[in-house]
RNA sequence: GCGCCCGUAGCUCAGCUGGACAGAGCAUCGGACUUCUAAUCCGAGGGUCACAGGUUCGAAUCCUGUCGGGCGUGCCA
């Protein structure tokens, strides 16, 4: 049981304890709310019970904040001190043997500490990524990979059964362009002069793909008919790139539960079930040759088209019929990570979804800002026009993964993302990744020094050894993770954890500097190597969450 | 035009369902290594929370409007 809720069922005890004693006419008890106060001063806990019931019962804040108090009993000794203070708040002073409940609850869950069931085995289906299989990741990609990975994890360590997939647009005129553009560059590279499509993808890649061909198979496919030899080529550029993409996410460390291909949901006709479905509910009609589905029936601007005057279906008909499969897989809820270019389809999904008749609320889409690519405090240009870019592979190799994935992750979804590429580069205090990975190593030496001059856990630990401000400042931040587990999983957020591991690290770094853990006193040593260790089995599990290596040393 | 996101310290950004004098990192300036990792720590300066109204005991946070930026507004994906 978490702190937050042994306090807030305290003060409801204490609010009824006052009701039947005639202190505070009372109704019903409201919400009760918690808080950490910003100032050290205002305690561990505040609550503004008081202020809010204040104008209810018509009595001053102060004088409600006395009554509850009065009422207040902390039968298990977990508080050091409660106060009213300003307007009406009441502070709470944790007591340390609360503090050192908390450690012995780390050395005896580890990892596993903060993690909870407050998903109740719901299951969840997270789609991210999904780029088109037509070329290498650019670096928004990596944007998706990282929070979606991340949010996975924490979902995971949060009670939810959570999946991660991949849908592959592995259909339609897209394909077909991006075979044509390597038939192109195959042609042109063995000496014959053809236009290129408008549309075509121009970057470098697409004629190493065709380089490749021409090195295995030589001139052959010159042979056949333009129809046939785009075919083939559509294939093997398309396997091609599906396994680059599955190497590049590797290097993310992000792995996939499914990778799902659109493809497969024409080849099995769910497409044109899923519109004959939504024609039979009554939301299809034709016009103009083409087939519609009336998204203006669910507050939609405009009525969308499902299949062309020329009968191709679009993408939209084939993420309806999408979606009615994530549904028809048994999830309770579907979250989807697009990019903010995709935000104005956001609406008519939800449309959809309401038309074939599951609760749009099911659907869950995280709307993420683009992502700026700097290099030294400079825009880097990239055109999709001439295919110039720097892919999630470059920038993986120039950076890493741990500074790529910490940096993507260190800001709001809602923020648009400057990523400067020397500054990640950047082994220095500049960079926060090796700051956190500092600390964690230094634990380890600490540890492994420990170890070595004869301190171990196996015996009884005195905790109340443990009792200078830095000390329990320490044990307070590692309290605070499941909390923060708690609130990324709620908040479908996951900055809050690179900004934690940060201030993990500055806590234990200030302790480090204000005690020596190994000394004469063994009991002493004991004590701090333990709180050494549960800093480590957070910080490591921090670091697991963001996918972001732990090393021993440095 | 309309829709979504954003506008907080010199820079990059936090600020959870409204709460107590507005936070962090970097940058700037000044300090700290004979002791378990100085890729560290301590201290200082720095803000009309874009602007104007409104709701509230209380607003960076909620509502309305204005200005500024990003993205969208396809029988593209």
């Amino acid at each position: 049981m978490m702190i937050q809720d042994i306090l807030s069922k305290l003060i409801m005890e204490a609010l009824n304890q006052a009701k039947l004693g005639g202190k505070l006419p009372i109704d019903g008890i409201p919400e009760i709310m918690l808080e950490h106060p910003r100032e050290k001063a205002h305690g561990d806990w505040a609550t503004n019970i008081a202020l809010v019931l204040a104008s209810k019962v018509k009595m001053p804040p102060r004088a409600v904040a006395q009554a509850i108090v009065e009422s207040l009993n902390d039968t298990q000794g977990y508080l050091e001190k409660i106060e009213i203070a300003g307007p009406g708040f009441i502070n709470f002073y944790l007591s340390s043997k609360w503090l050192y409940e908390v450690l012995s609850l780390i050395k005896e869950q580890g990892q596993k500490f903060g993690h909870s069931k407050v998903g109740a085995d719901q299951k969840i289906l997270i789609e991210f990524v999904s780029a088109n299989p037509v070329g290498p990741m650019h670096i928004g990609h990596g944007r998706w990979a990282a929070v979606g990975d991340t949010l996975a994890n924490v979902m995971s360590a949060s009670g939810y059964d959570v999946k991660r997939e991949f849908y592959v647009n592995d259909y339609g005129n897209q394909m077909d362009i991006f075979a044509e553009s390597v038939a192109v560059r195959y042609a042109e590279l063995l000496g014959q002069d053809v236009p290129f499509p408008e549309e075509g993808y121009r970057g470098e890649y697409i004629k190493d793909i065709a380089r490749e061909i021409i090195a295995k198979e030589g001139d052959k496919y010159m042979a056949i008919s333009k129809e046939d030899r785009q075919e083939i080529f559509k294939e093997r550029a398309y396997m091609q790139i599906l396994e680059h993409l599955k190497h590049t996410l590797q290097g993310m460390g992000v792995a996939f539960d499914f990778w799902f291909s659109e493809r497969a949901l024409h080849e099995l006709s769910l497409v044109k079930k899923t519109i004959e479905e939504l024609r039979k509910r009554g939301y299809v009609y034709d016009s103009e040759g083409a087939v519609w589905f009336k998204a203006s029936a669910f507050g939609e601007e405009k009525d969308r088209v499902l299949v062309r005057a020329n009968g191709e279906p679009t993408y939209f008909a084939a993420d309806i019929a999408y979606h009615k499969n994530k549904f028809g897989r048994g999830f309770d809820r579907v979250i989807n990570i697009w990019g903010a270019d995709h935000h104005g389809y956001v609406a008519r999904m939800k449309a959809a979804i309401e038309a074939l008749g599951y609760p749009p609320e099911k659907l869950e889409v995280i709307i993420g800002q683009l992502v700026n690519l700097l290099r030294g405090g400079e825009p880097v240009r990239m055109s999709k026009r001439t295919g110039e870019m720097v892919t999630l592979d470059e920038l993986l190799e120039e950076v890493g993964r741990d500074a790529t994935r910490f940096f993507f992750l260190m800001r709001s979804t809602d923020s648009p993302l400057d990523f400067d590429i020397e500054l990640a580069k950047e082994q220095s205090n500049e960079n926060p990744v090796y700051y956190v990975q500092y600390a964690y190593a230094r634990i380890s030496s600490i540890i492994r020094y420990a170890k070595a001059e004869g301190i171990d856990l196996s015996g009884e630990i005195n905790y109340n050894r443990l009792e200078t401000e830095s000390e329990l400042d320490l044990i307070k931040k590692l309290a605070e993770w499941p909390e923060i587990l708690e609130r990324v999983s709620r908040q479908r957020a996951p900055h809050p954890l690179t900004a934690y591991a940060q201030e993990l690290a500055a806590v234990f770094h200030y302790f480090y500097t204000k005690c020596r853990v190994v000394g004469e006193d063994k009991e002493l040593s004991t004590a701090r190597m333990s709180l050494s260790e549960a800093t480590r089995a957070v910080l490591k599990s921090v670091l697991n969450m963001l996918g972001v290596s732990a090393p021993e040393r440095m």
